[in-house]
DNA sequence: AGATTTTTTGTAATCAAAACGCAAATTTAG
DNA sequence: CTAAATTTGCGTTTTGATTACAAAAAATCT
């Protein structure tokens, strides 16, 4: 995955337009993941809320971002890396949300152990918010 | 925790009324997650939304049921079992949502595994859900 | 049982989040 | 530069959730 707007645009076929540009150099330069709402206050340019749904959405499709489940029934995105393609996400990282200053982040690096199912279960994807205080807050 | 509607709201010091009765017996009889709208369509007596939202809240505060992340954003219940007490929830078991049928599950059996943290970073709380497919829908 | 107090419920109104349709604007291709 | 395709912005609508308040129901006390 490229680690600039336009490259990433341009690695998905998508449009080079205002707005893609700058949700993306949001997700870029912020470490932690973004809500709508985030990135409705974020971005300084104004941009329609419908436009930053749509954006989202189209982002999602491609397997640019990912989805992160909030603990109030939310949703907060963050940017993919390498492995996931255009409908194929693969996520097993762990998500840390921290309960004092509510920032949500990948812990790329922090892999989701075996979880082990009953007999007939069959896991195709997982999600795991674990929720506590981060370095900066601790 | 008794597993009789009466006995419960008993237990928690909860007035009997004809609600919380009926909404505790669709999660006694059920065996998956319901939201808010499940209830809503579920429950035959035609009770107003906001009396399930109040009846949800109040019991959430007792520990008698927990929440469920839902994939899309959204929130489930399902009852606790015995370690919650009233605002304190204890909850190490997996949530299994299928993909086919929609149900959302708990698998009480299956805890959660210990899940390793950079350096700093102070676990409280955890929530997983798996998405796949159920034994029903397999 | 009957009256009083407290809690719970239903209705209506309010507020916010998300989705849709369409016309205008922007981007890409010829 | 023009035309075609996509994207955006705006208005509208739908849906979900919360609040205020009066009416109804449950528990308490004689």
């Amino acid at each position: 995955m490229e680690n600039n707007a336009l490259g990433i645009l341009r690695q998905n076929d998508l449009r080079h337009t205002d707005t893609r540009e700058n949700i993306l150099n949001g997700f870029l330069q912020k470490s932690s993941a973004l809500s709508h709402g985030d990135i409705e206050t974020y971005l300084t340019d104004g941009f329609d809320r419908v436009t930053i749904y749509r954006t989202l959405k189209t982002f999602l499709d491609k397997g640019i971002i990912h989805k992160i489940l909030d603990d109030n029934g939310g949703v907060k995105y963050a940017l993919c890396k390498d492995q996931c393609a255009s409908g194929h996400h693969h996520h097993d990282h762990v998500h840390f949300k921290c309960s004092e200053c509510n920032e949500t982040f990948c812990l790329e690096k922090f892999l989701i152990p075996e979880i082990i199912l009953p007999e007939g279960y069959q896991r195709k994807e997982i999600n795991v918010l674990v929720q506590g205080t981060c370095p900066k807050c601790n």
